[in-house]
DNA sequence: GTTATGGTGTAACAAAGGTTACACTATTGA
DNA sequence: TCAATAGTGTAACCTTTGTTACACCATAAC
C-alpha cells in the first residue's frame, strides 16, 4: 500500500503520515456502476482515491438526481469529511464512474491527524475549497445557463474524466445527470449531430469537436 | 472588543484566543447596503460578524446575480478563507443586508491559529461545512424546485434574518436575488397574496402566512 | 401645484424545456 | 427463429418562465 501512497500523495504527506495511513487504512477496489453511498448512508470511513474516477451526485426526495463532480485520484470526499464532522448522515450519493480502487480511512484517524499534520490539515482544506468551488460551478451551470451549453459541458467533463473520445452512455443516463428528461436530450444530441460536433450510435457517443 | 468576542464568539473560542483575536483584530462597522467585497476583490482579511447580517451572492459574467445565503453573527466567511488559502479572488459579492458590526482577522493570523488553536480549526471546518450545506441547499432549490416555491422560501428566509414580517424589498429585487425578472415575481406575489399569504404595498410585503 | 421617476399590474407573446405517444431498430434471450 | 426489451428519433402539445409593452399611481423633485 505504501507505494500506491507514495505515488498518488506522497507530494501531499510527510512520510510519517503516509506510514501512518498504511497502517490503519484499507484497500478497497469498486468496480464501476457500484454504488458507494446512498443518500442517508452513515460514513464509517474517509477515502483516499488511488486510482479511477467516482461520481457525485445530489438526489432530491423524489429520487431525481443531478450530478455534481466526480473524484479523481489524489482525491477524497470532504462530503464524507463534511459528515463525519457533523455526526449526521451523507446528503449525497456516490458510484464509481469506472474501476476504482481507493483506500478507506477510519473517522476517529482523521480527527487525530489533523491536530499531528499541518499537511494533513493542508490537503483537507484543499478538499474543501475544491469541491466548494466545484458545487459553486455547478450552480452557476444549473442557475445561469441553458440546457444545451449544460450538454455541451457535461460531455466535455466526461471526455476529461474517462479520457477516451467515446462516451458509453445512454440519452437516458445523460438525462438523470443533468435532471433533465431523455426526449430534451435526445432532441439537443441530434441537433449537436447536425452541427458536426459528435456522432451519435446506440449506447455511445463519439465526440469530434465539442468547441 | 473583547466584551463583543465574548458574547458572540466565547461559547466557541477558548479565553487565549478570545485575547489574541482582541489584539490584532480591527473593528468594522458596515451600513446596510454596502458592498463589502464584489466579484475579484483580493482579499484582505476574514471577518467575524458581531451583530447584523451579510448577504452571499453569486455573479456570472453578464451581470446575472443569485442570492446564496445569509451570515449572521457568530459566522465568518469561508468564502473568505477559500480565497485566502487559495491565494485567489473573490468569486463572490457581498452585500450588508442590515447595519453590521464585524471585526476583521489579518489573514496570516489565521493560518497561526489554525495550528495552534483546536477551537480556532474546529471553528473554521465548521464554517466550511456549514457553507457546502448551504450551497447544497440552494443548489436543490435552483435545480428542483419551481419559480413558486422558491419565492415562499425565499420570503420566508428573509422573515427569519430580519426578524420581521415585513419584507422591505421591491420586486425588481427580490427578481435580481433569485435571478428572475420582476413581472415574474410581480405574477407569482400577486398569485400568493390571492391565497392570502401575504400582503402587496408599495416598497414592501406584509407577510401573513406562508405555512 | 406640475413633472419626473420608480414601483406595480396586466396582457400578449415567445422560448425553453418537459410530457405523451408512437414508430423503428438493434440486441437479448428463450 | 421469434418475441421481448431497450435505445433512439420525432411530432404534437403543454407548462413554466421570460420578454415587451403599456397603463396607472405614489412619491419626490422642481
Amino acid at each position: 500500500m505504501i507505494q500506491e501512497l507514495k505515488d498518488n500523495y506522497g507530494h501531499l504527506f510527510e512520510k510519517e503520515l503516509i506510514n501512518e495511513i498504511a497502517q490503519v487504512g484499507t484497500f478497497k477496489e469498486v468496480p464501476a456502476g457500484f454504488t458507494m453511498m446512498a443518500i442517508g448512508d452513515y460514513i464509517r470511513g474517509v477515502p483516499l482515491l488511488i486510482s479511477g474516477a467516482i461520481k457525485v451526485m445530489r438526489e432530491d426526495k423524489e429520487g431525481d438526481e443531478l450530478l455534481l463532480y466526480y473524484l479523481e485520484s489524489g482525491e477524497t470526499c470532504s462530503m464524507t469529511m463534511n459528515c463525519c464532522m457533523g455526526h449526521t448522515k451523507s446528503e449525497i450519493k456516490a458510484v464509481a464512474e469506472q474501476d476504482t480502487i481507493l483506500i478507506m480511512i477510519p473517522v476517529q484517524k482523521m480527527e487525530e491527524w489533523t491536530t499531528k499534520y499541518k499537511s494533513w490539515r493542508d490537503f483537507v482544506f484543499q478538499s474543501y475549497h475544491n469541491r466548494l468551488n466545484e458545487v459553486l460551478h455547478i450552480l452557476d451551470s444549473v442557475a445561469f445557463e441553458k440546457m444545451d451549453q449544460r450538454l455541451v459541458n457535461y460531455l466535455k467533463e466526461k471526455v476529461r474524466i474517462n479520457n477516451s473520445n467515446t462516451i458509453q452512455n445512454t440519452h437516458q443516463e445523460i438525462a438523470y445527470d443533468l435532471h433533465s428528461s431523455r426526449v430534451v436530450i435526445s432532441r439537443l444530441l441530434k441537433k449537436l449531430e447536425q452541427m458536426g460536433a459528435i456522432e451519435l450510435h446506440r449506447n455511445h457517443i463519439k465526440i469530434i469537436d465539442l468547441e
